[in-house]
DNA sequence: CCGAGCGATGTTAGCGTTCACTCATTTCGG
DNA sequence: CCGAAATGAGTGAACGCTAACATCGCTCGG
């Protein structure tokens, strides 16, 4: 049973029925053109030696393609983790195999080094471009294979539409969306708590966060405070918002992400701030743990699985070099009022 | 540049560099015996043309093996998400790639759907052995391929010892450690909230949580009440946990993990129980966010990063067939004392 | 001065598939 | 019934690489 037995091969499946190793991946593959007798021996055949195709072989051998690669940010993050999982269910349900490869935000990757990580060229890969090394890779495989990648990102509907490689949502209509939301509650302005992403080298392009947050308060002639840089963790948020959270004056925050936001009410609490009383906090991405928060946290909700799930079906026609389908979509982010935001107090 | 001109082979290389394709092997694979004048030629060819090793050939031919597939549950999950962190780092410090596979907790997948994940027979395989799926595919590939598996899962140090697949950390003895810090507290008992794990069908080995847990008030003497049943999401934690939050009787709670010990706090806050106060709430796992929810949760450091580390190693080790390597170790779980958790009051 | 020995390279045979053909047999329209 | 079109099955090459063995030309000991 359990025997270090080397595996059947097509040929031991053959030899077996009395057929042509041609036949028997007939079979396997449901080739209309063999016999029912034929194809019920290969079966037989299969059963008994519990053969099962090699996939490394059957994409040596030019068959179908049928495995992406995941080049993504760090997999803690919520977002790169929930489009990851949309990507696994769609790849899972088509059979393919779907490998990662963990970008180091500290690196400064070379071209070689992203290209090393696919296991050959021309791998199809999906590229969660949210930070600096995830827009290097796309940059890259741009160069290289652009048939063959996708990138998820932070991007405009323009955007979007203009380059067929790319996926994502409108983080900046959210973000805006959100500060005007802050805006109309009453507070004079917004503070932001930004991702690493939005204030980078990168700048930002008109979809972060950050920029969706200014233009509305330039819009609405307000101030616009310097946005209050953080790094991804906890804990570097929570360092980085201590002083905005100490300042009076400062009556609503928009953070880049939940974990930020988290970071933000507990720095709250211990500055004997009351929120949604004397600070509004608004989060992003619906991170689950968001609503369970006190106070419950208002929130952005990002569907990034559907994203992931899209930029799958997107690869796979692009690769696959057929009819371009009607671009994959999802639903719009969508500002969740809870617990943590309100009017700001009369000052005094 | 960037035509879609096929990729350069191994071939394409010993032409421009006037040499056999197996020389420019030699060279890829650093072997010594090629001449320092030839090297370079080689090397130059292999520059000019962008030559890269096609992994899937090379792993057909029989070449080292270079790849990992992950069998996890949802990563949504702090322990998988982290150990395949850990995973993910450690192979690609070697340049293996890693692959990820998902089982769903819903479904009872047969053993050929299992089998079927994986790439090719043989393929080196980590499961994370936390839940029923998980439980059931370590089974299955220890029937199949013994020899190239790993399987991550909550054991004793004895268990460990006698099976040189399994890796993991005692979370029985951690969650006794937790449980008599609850009673030194002074608490009469201490409820658990249940991670599925440990109510399944399984009924869970010594070394899962609710064992541990359940044997320290055994062994103190104390009422051990029925551990309530929780699913994984923060939502059915939290549906599950109200009923035992609401009764006063209960002052302490032991939670499967931090996920559930949010939703007790979220529920012992509306339900106007002050923590740690009325009732004091421990989690499992250290997660993240659990240091900056408020209060702050006392929980149960594990290190599932290092983890999955040993387990990669573990398996390298075992697809060598090399001299056994003394097992990897890591931290012991380590129980985090914070806001959540403190002496009951006194009763009325 | 001859052959053993060794270093540097080439040659051949797979690895497990698929693809592009070829070759029998049937089937069927006229 | 005849020849053309299906139909069912087989053959050989190719995919890109490694392993194992073969070959060549030197050096060097006896």
């Amino acid at each position: 049973m359990a025997q270090p037995k080397k595996a059947a091969s097509i040929w031991d499946v053959a030899r077996l029925a009395g057929v042509s190793h041609q036949t028997v991946s007939r079979v396997v593959n449901g080739s209309p053109r063999v016999a029912a007798a034929t194809r019920d021996k290969v079966l037989e055949a299969i059963a008994e030696l519990g053969y099962r195709p090699n996939r490394l072989a059957r994409s040596l051998a030019g068959g179908a393609v049928e495995s992406v690669t995941v080049l993504t940010a760090d997999t803690s993050l919520y977002g790169p983790e929930a489009a990851l999982r949309g990507i696994e269910k769609a790849a899972r349900s088509l059979e393919w195999s779907v490998s990662i490869s963990v970008l180091d935000p500290a690196d400064t990757h070379s071209d070689a080094d992203i290209i090393a990580r696919l296991p050959r060229a021309g791998e199809p890969t999906i590229i969660m471009a949210h930070d600096e090394p995830g827009m290097r890779a796309k940059q890259v495989l741009l160069d290289t294979q652009p048939q063959a990648m996708v990138a998820i990102g932070p991007y405009t509907a323009e955007e979007l539409a203009a380059s067929p490689w790319l996926v994502g949502m409108d983080d900046g209509k959210a973000a805006a969306e959100a500060t005007r939301y802050l805006l109309d509650l009453g507070h004079a302005t917004v503070h932001h708590l930004a991702i690493p992403t939005s204030t980078g080298t990168f700048g930002g392009g008109k979809a972060h966060r950050a920029d969706g947050w200014a233009r509305v308060l330039r819009e609405a002639g307000r101030e616009v405070p310097a946005p209050v840089p953080s790094g991804w963790t906890i804990t570097e948020a929570f360092k980085a918002v201590r002083p905005l959270v100490a300042d009076p004056s400062v009556t609503a925050i928009l953070c880049g992400n939940d974990h930020l936001a988290l970071a933000t009410l507990r720095a709250a609490h211990l500055a004997g701030r009351s929120v949604p009383g004397d600070l509004s906090i608004v989060g992003f991405d619906n991170t689950p743990f968001s609503a369970f928060t006190t106070p419950a946290l208002t929130t952005v909700n990002q569907d990034f699985e559907s994203v992931g799930r899209g930029a799958f079906e997107l690869l796979r026609h692009r690769v696959d070099g057929a009819i371009p389908r009607p671009r994959p979509s999802w639903p719009e982010p969508e500002l969740i009022v809870r617990e943590t935001s309100g009017p700001p107090s009369p000052r005094s």
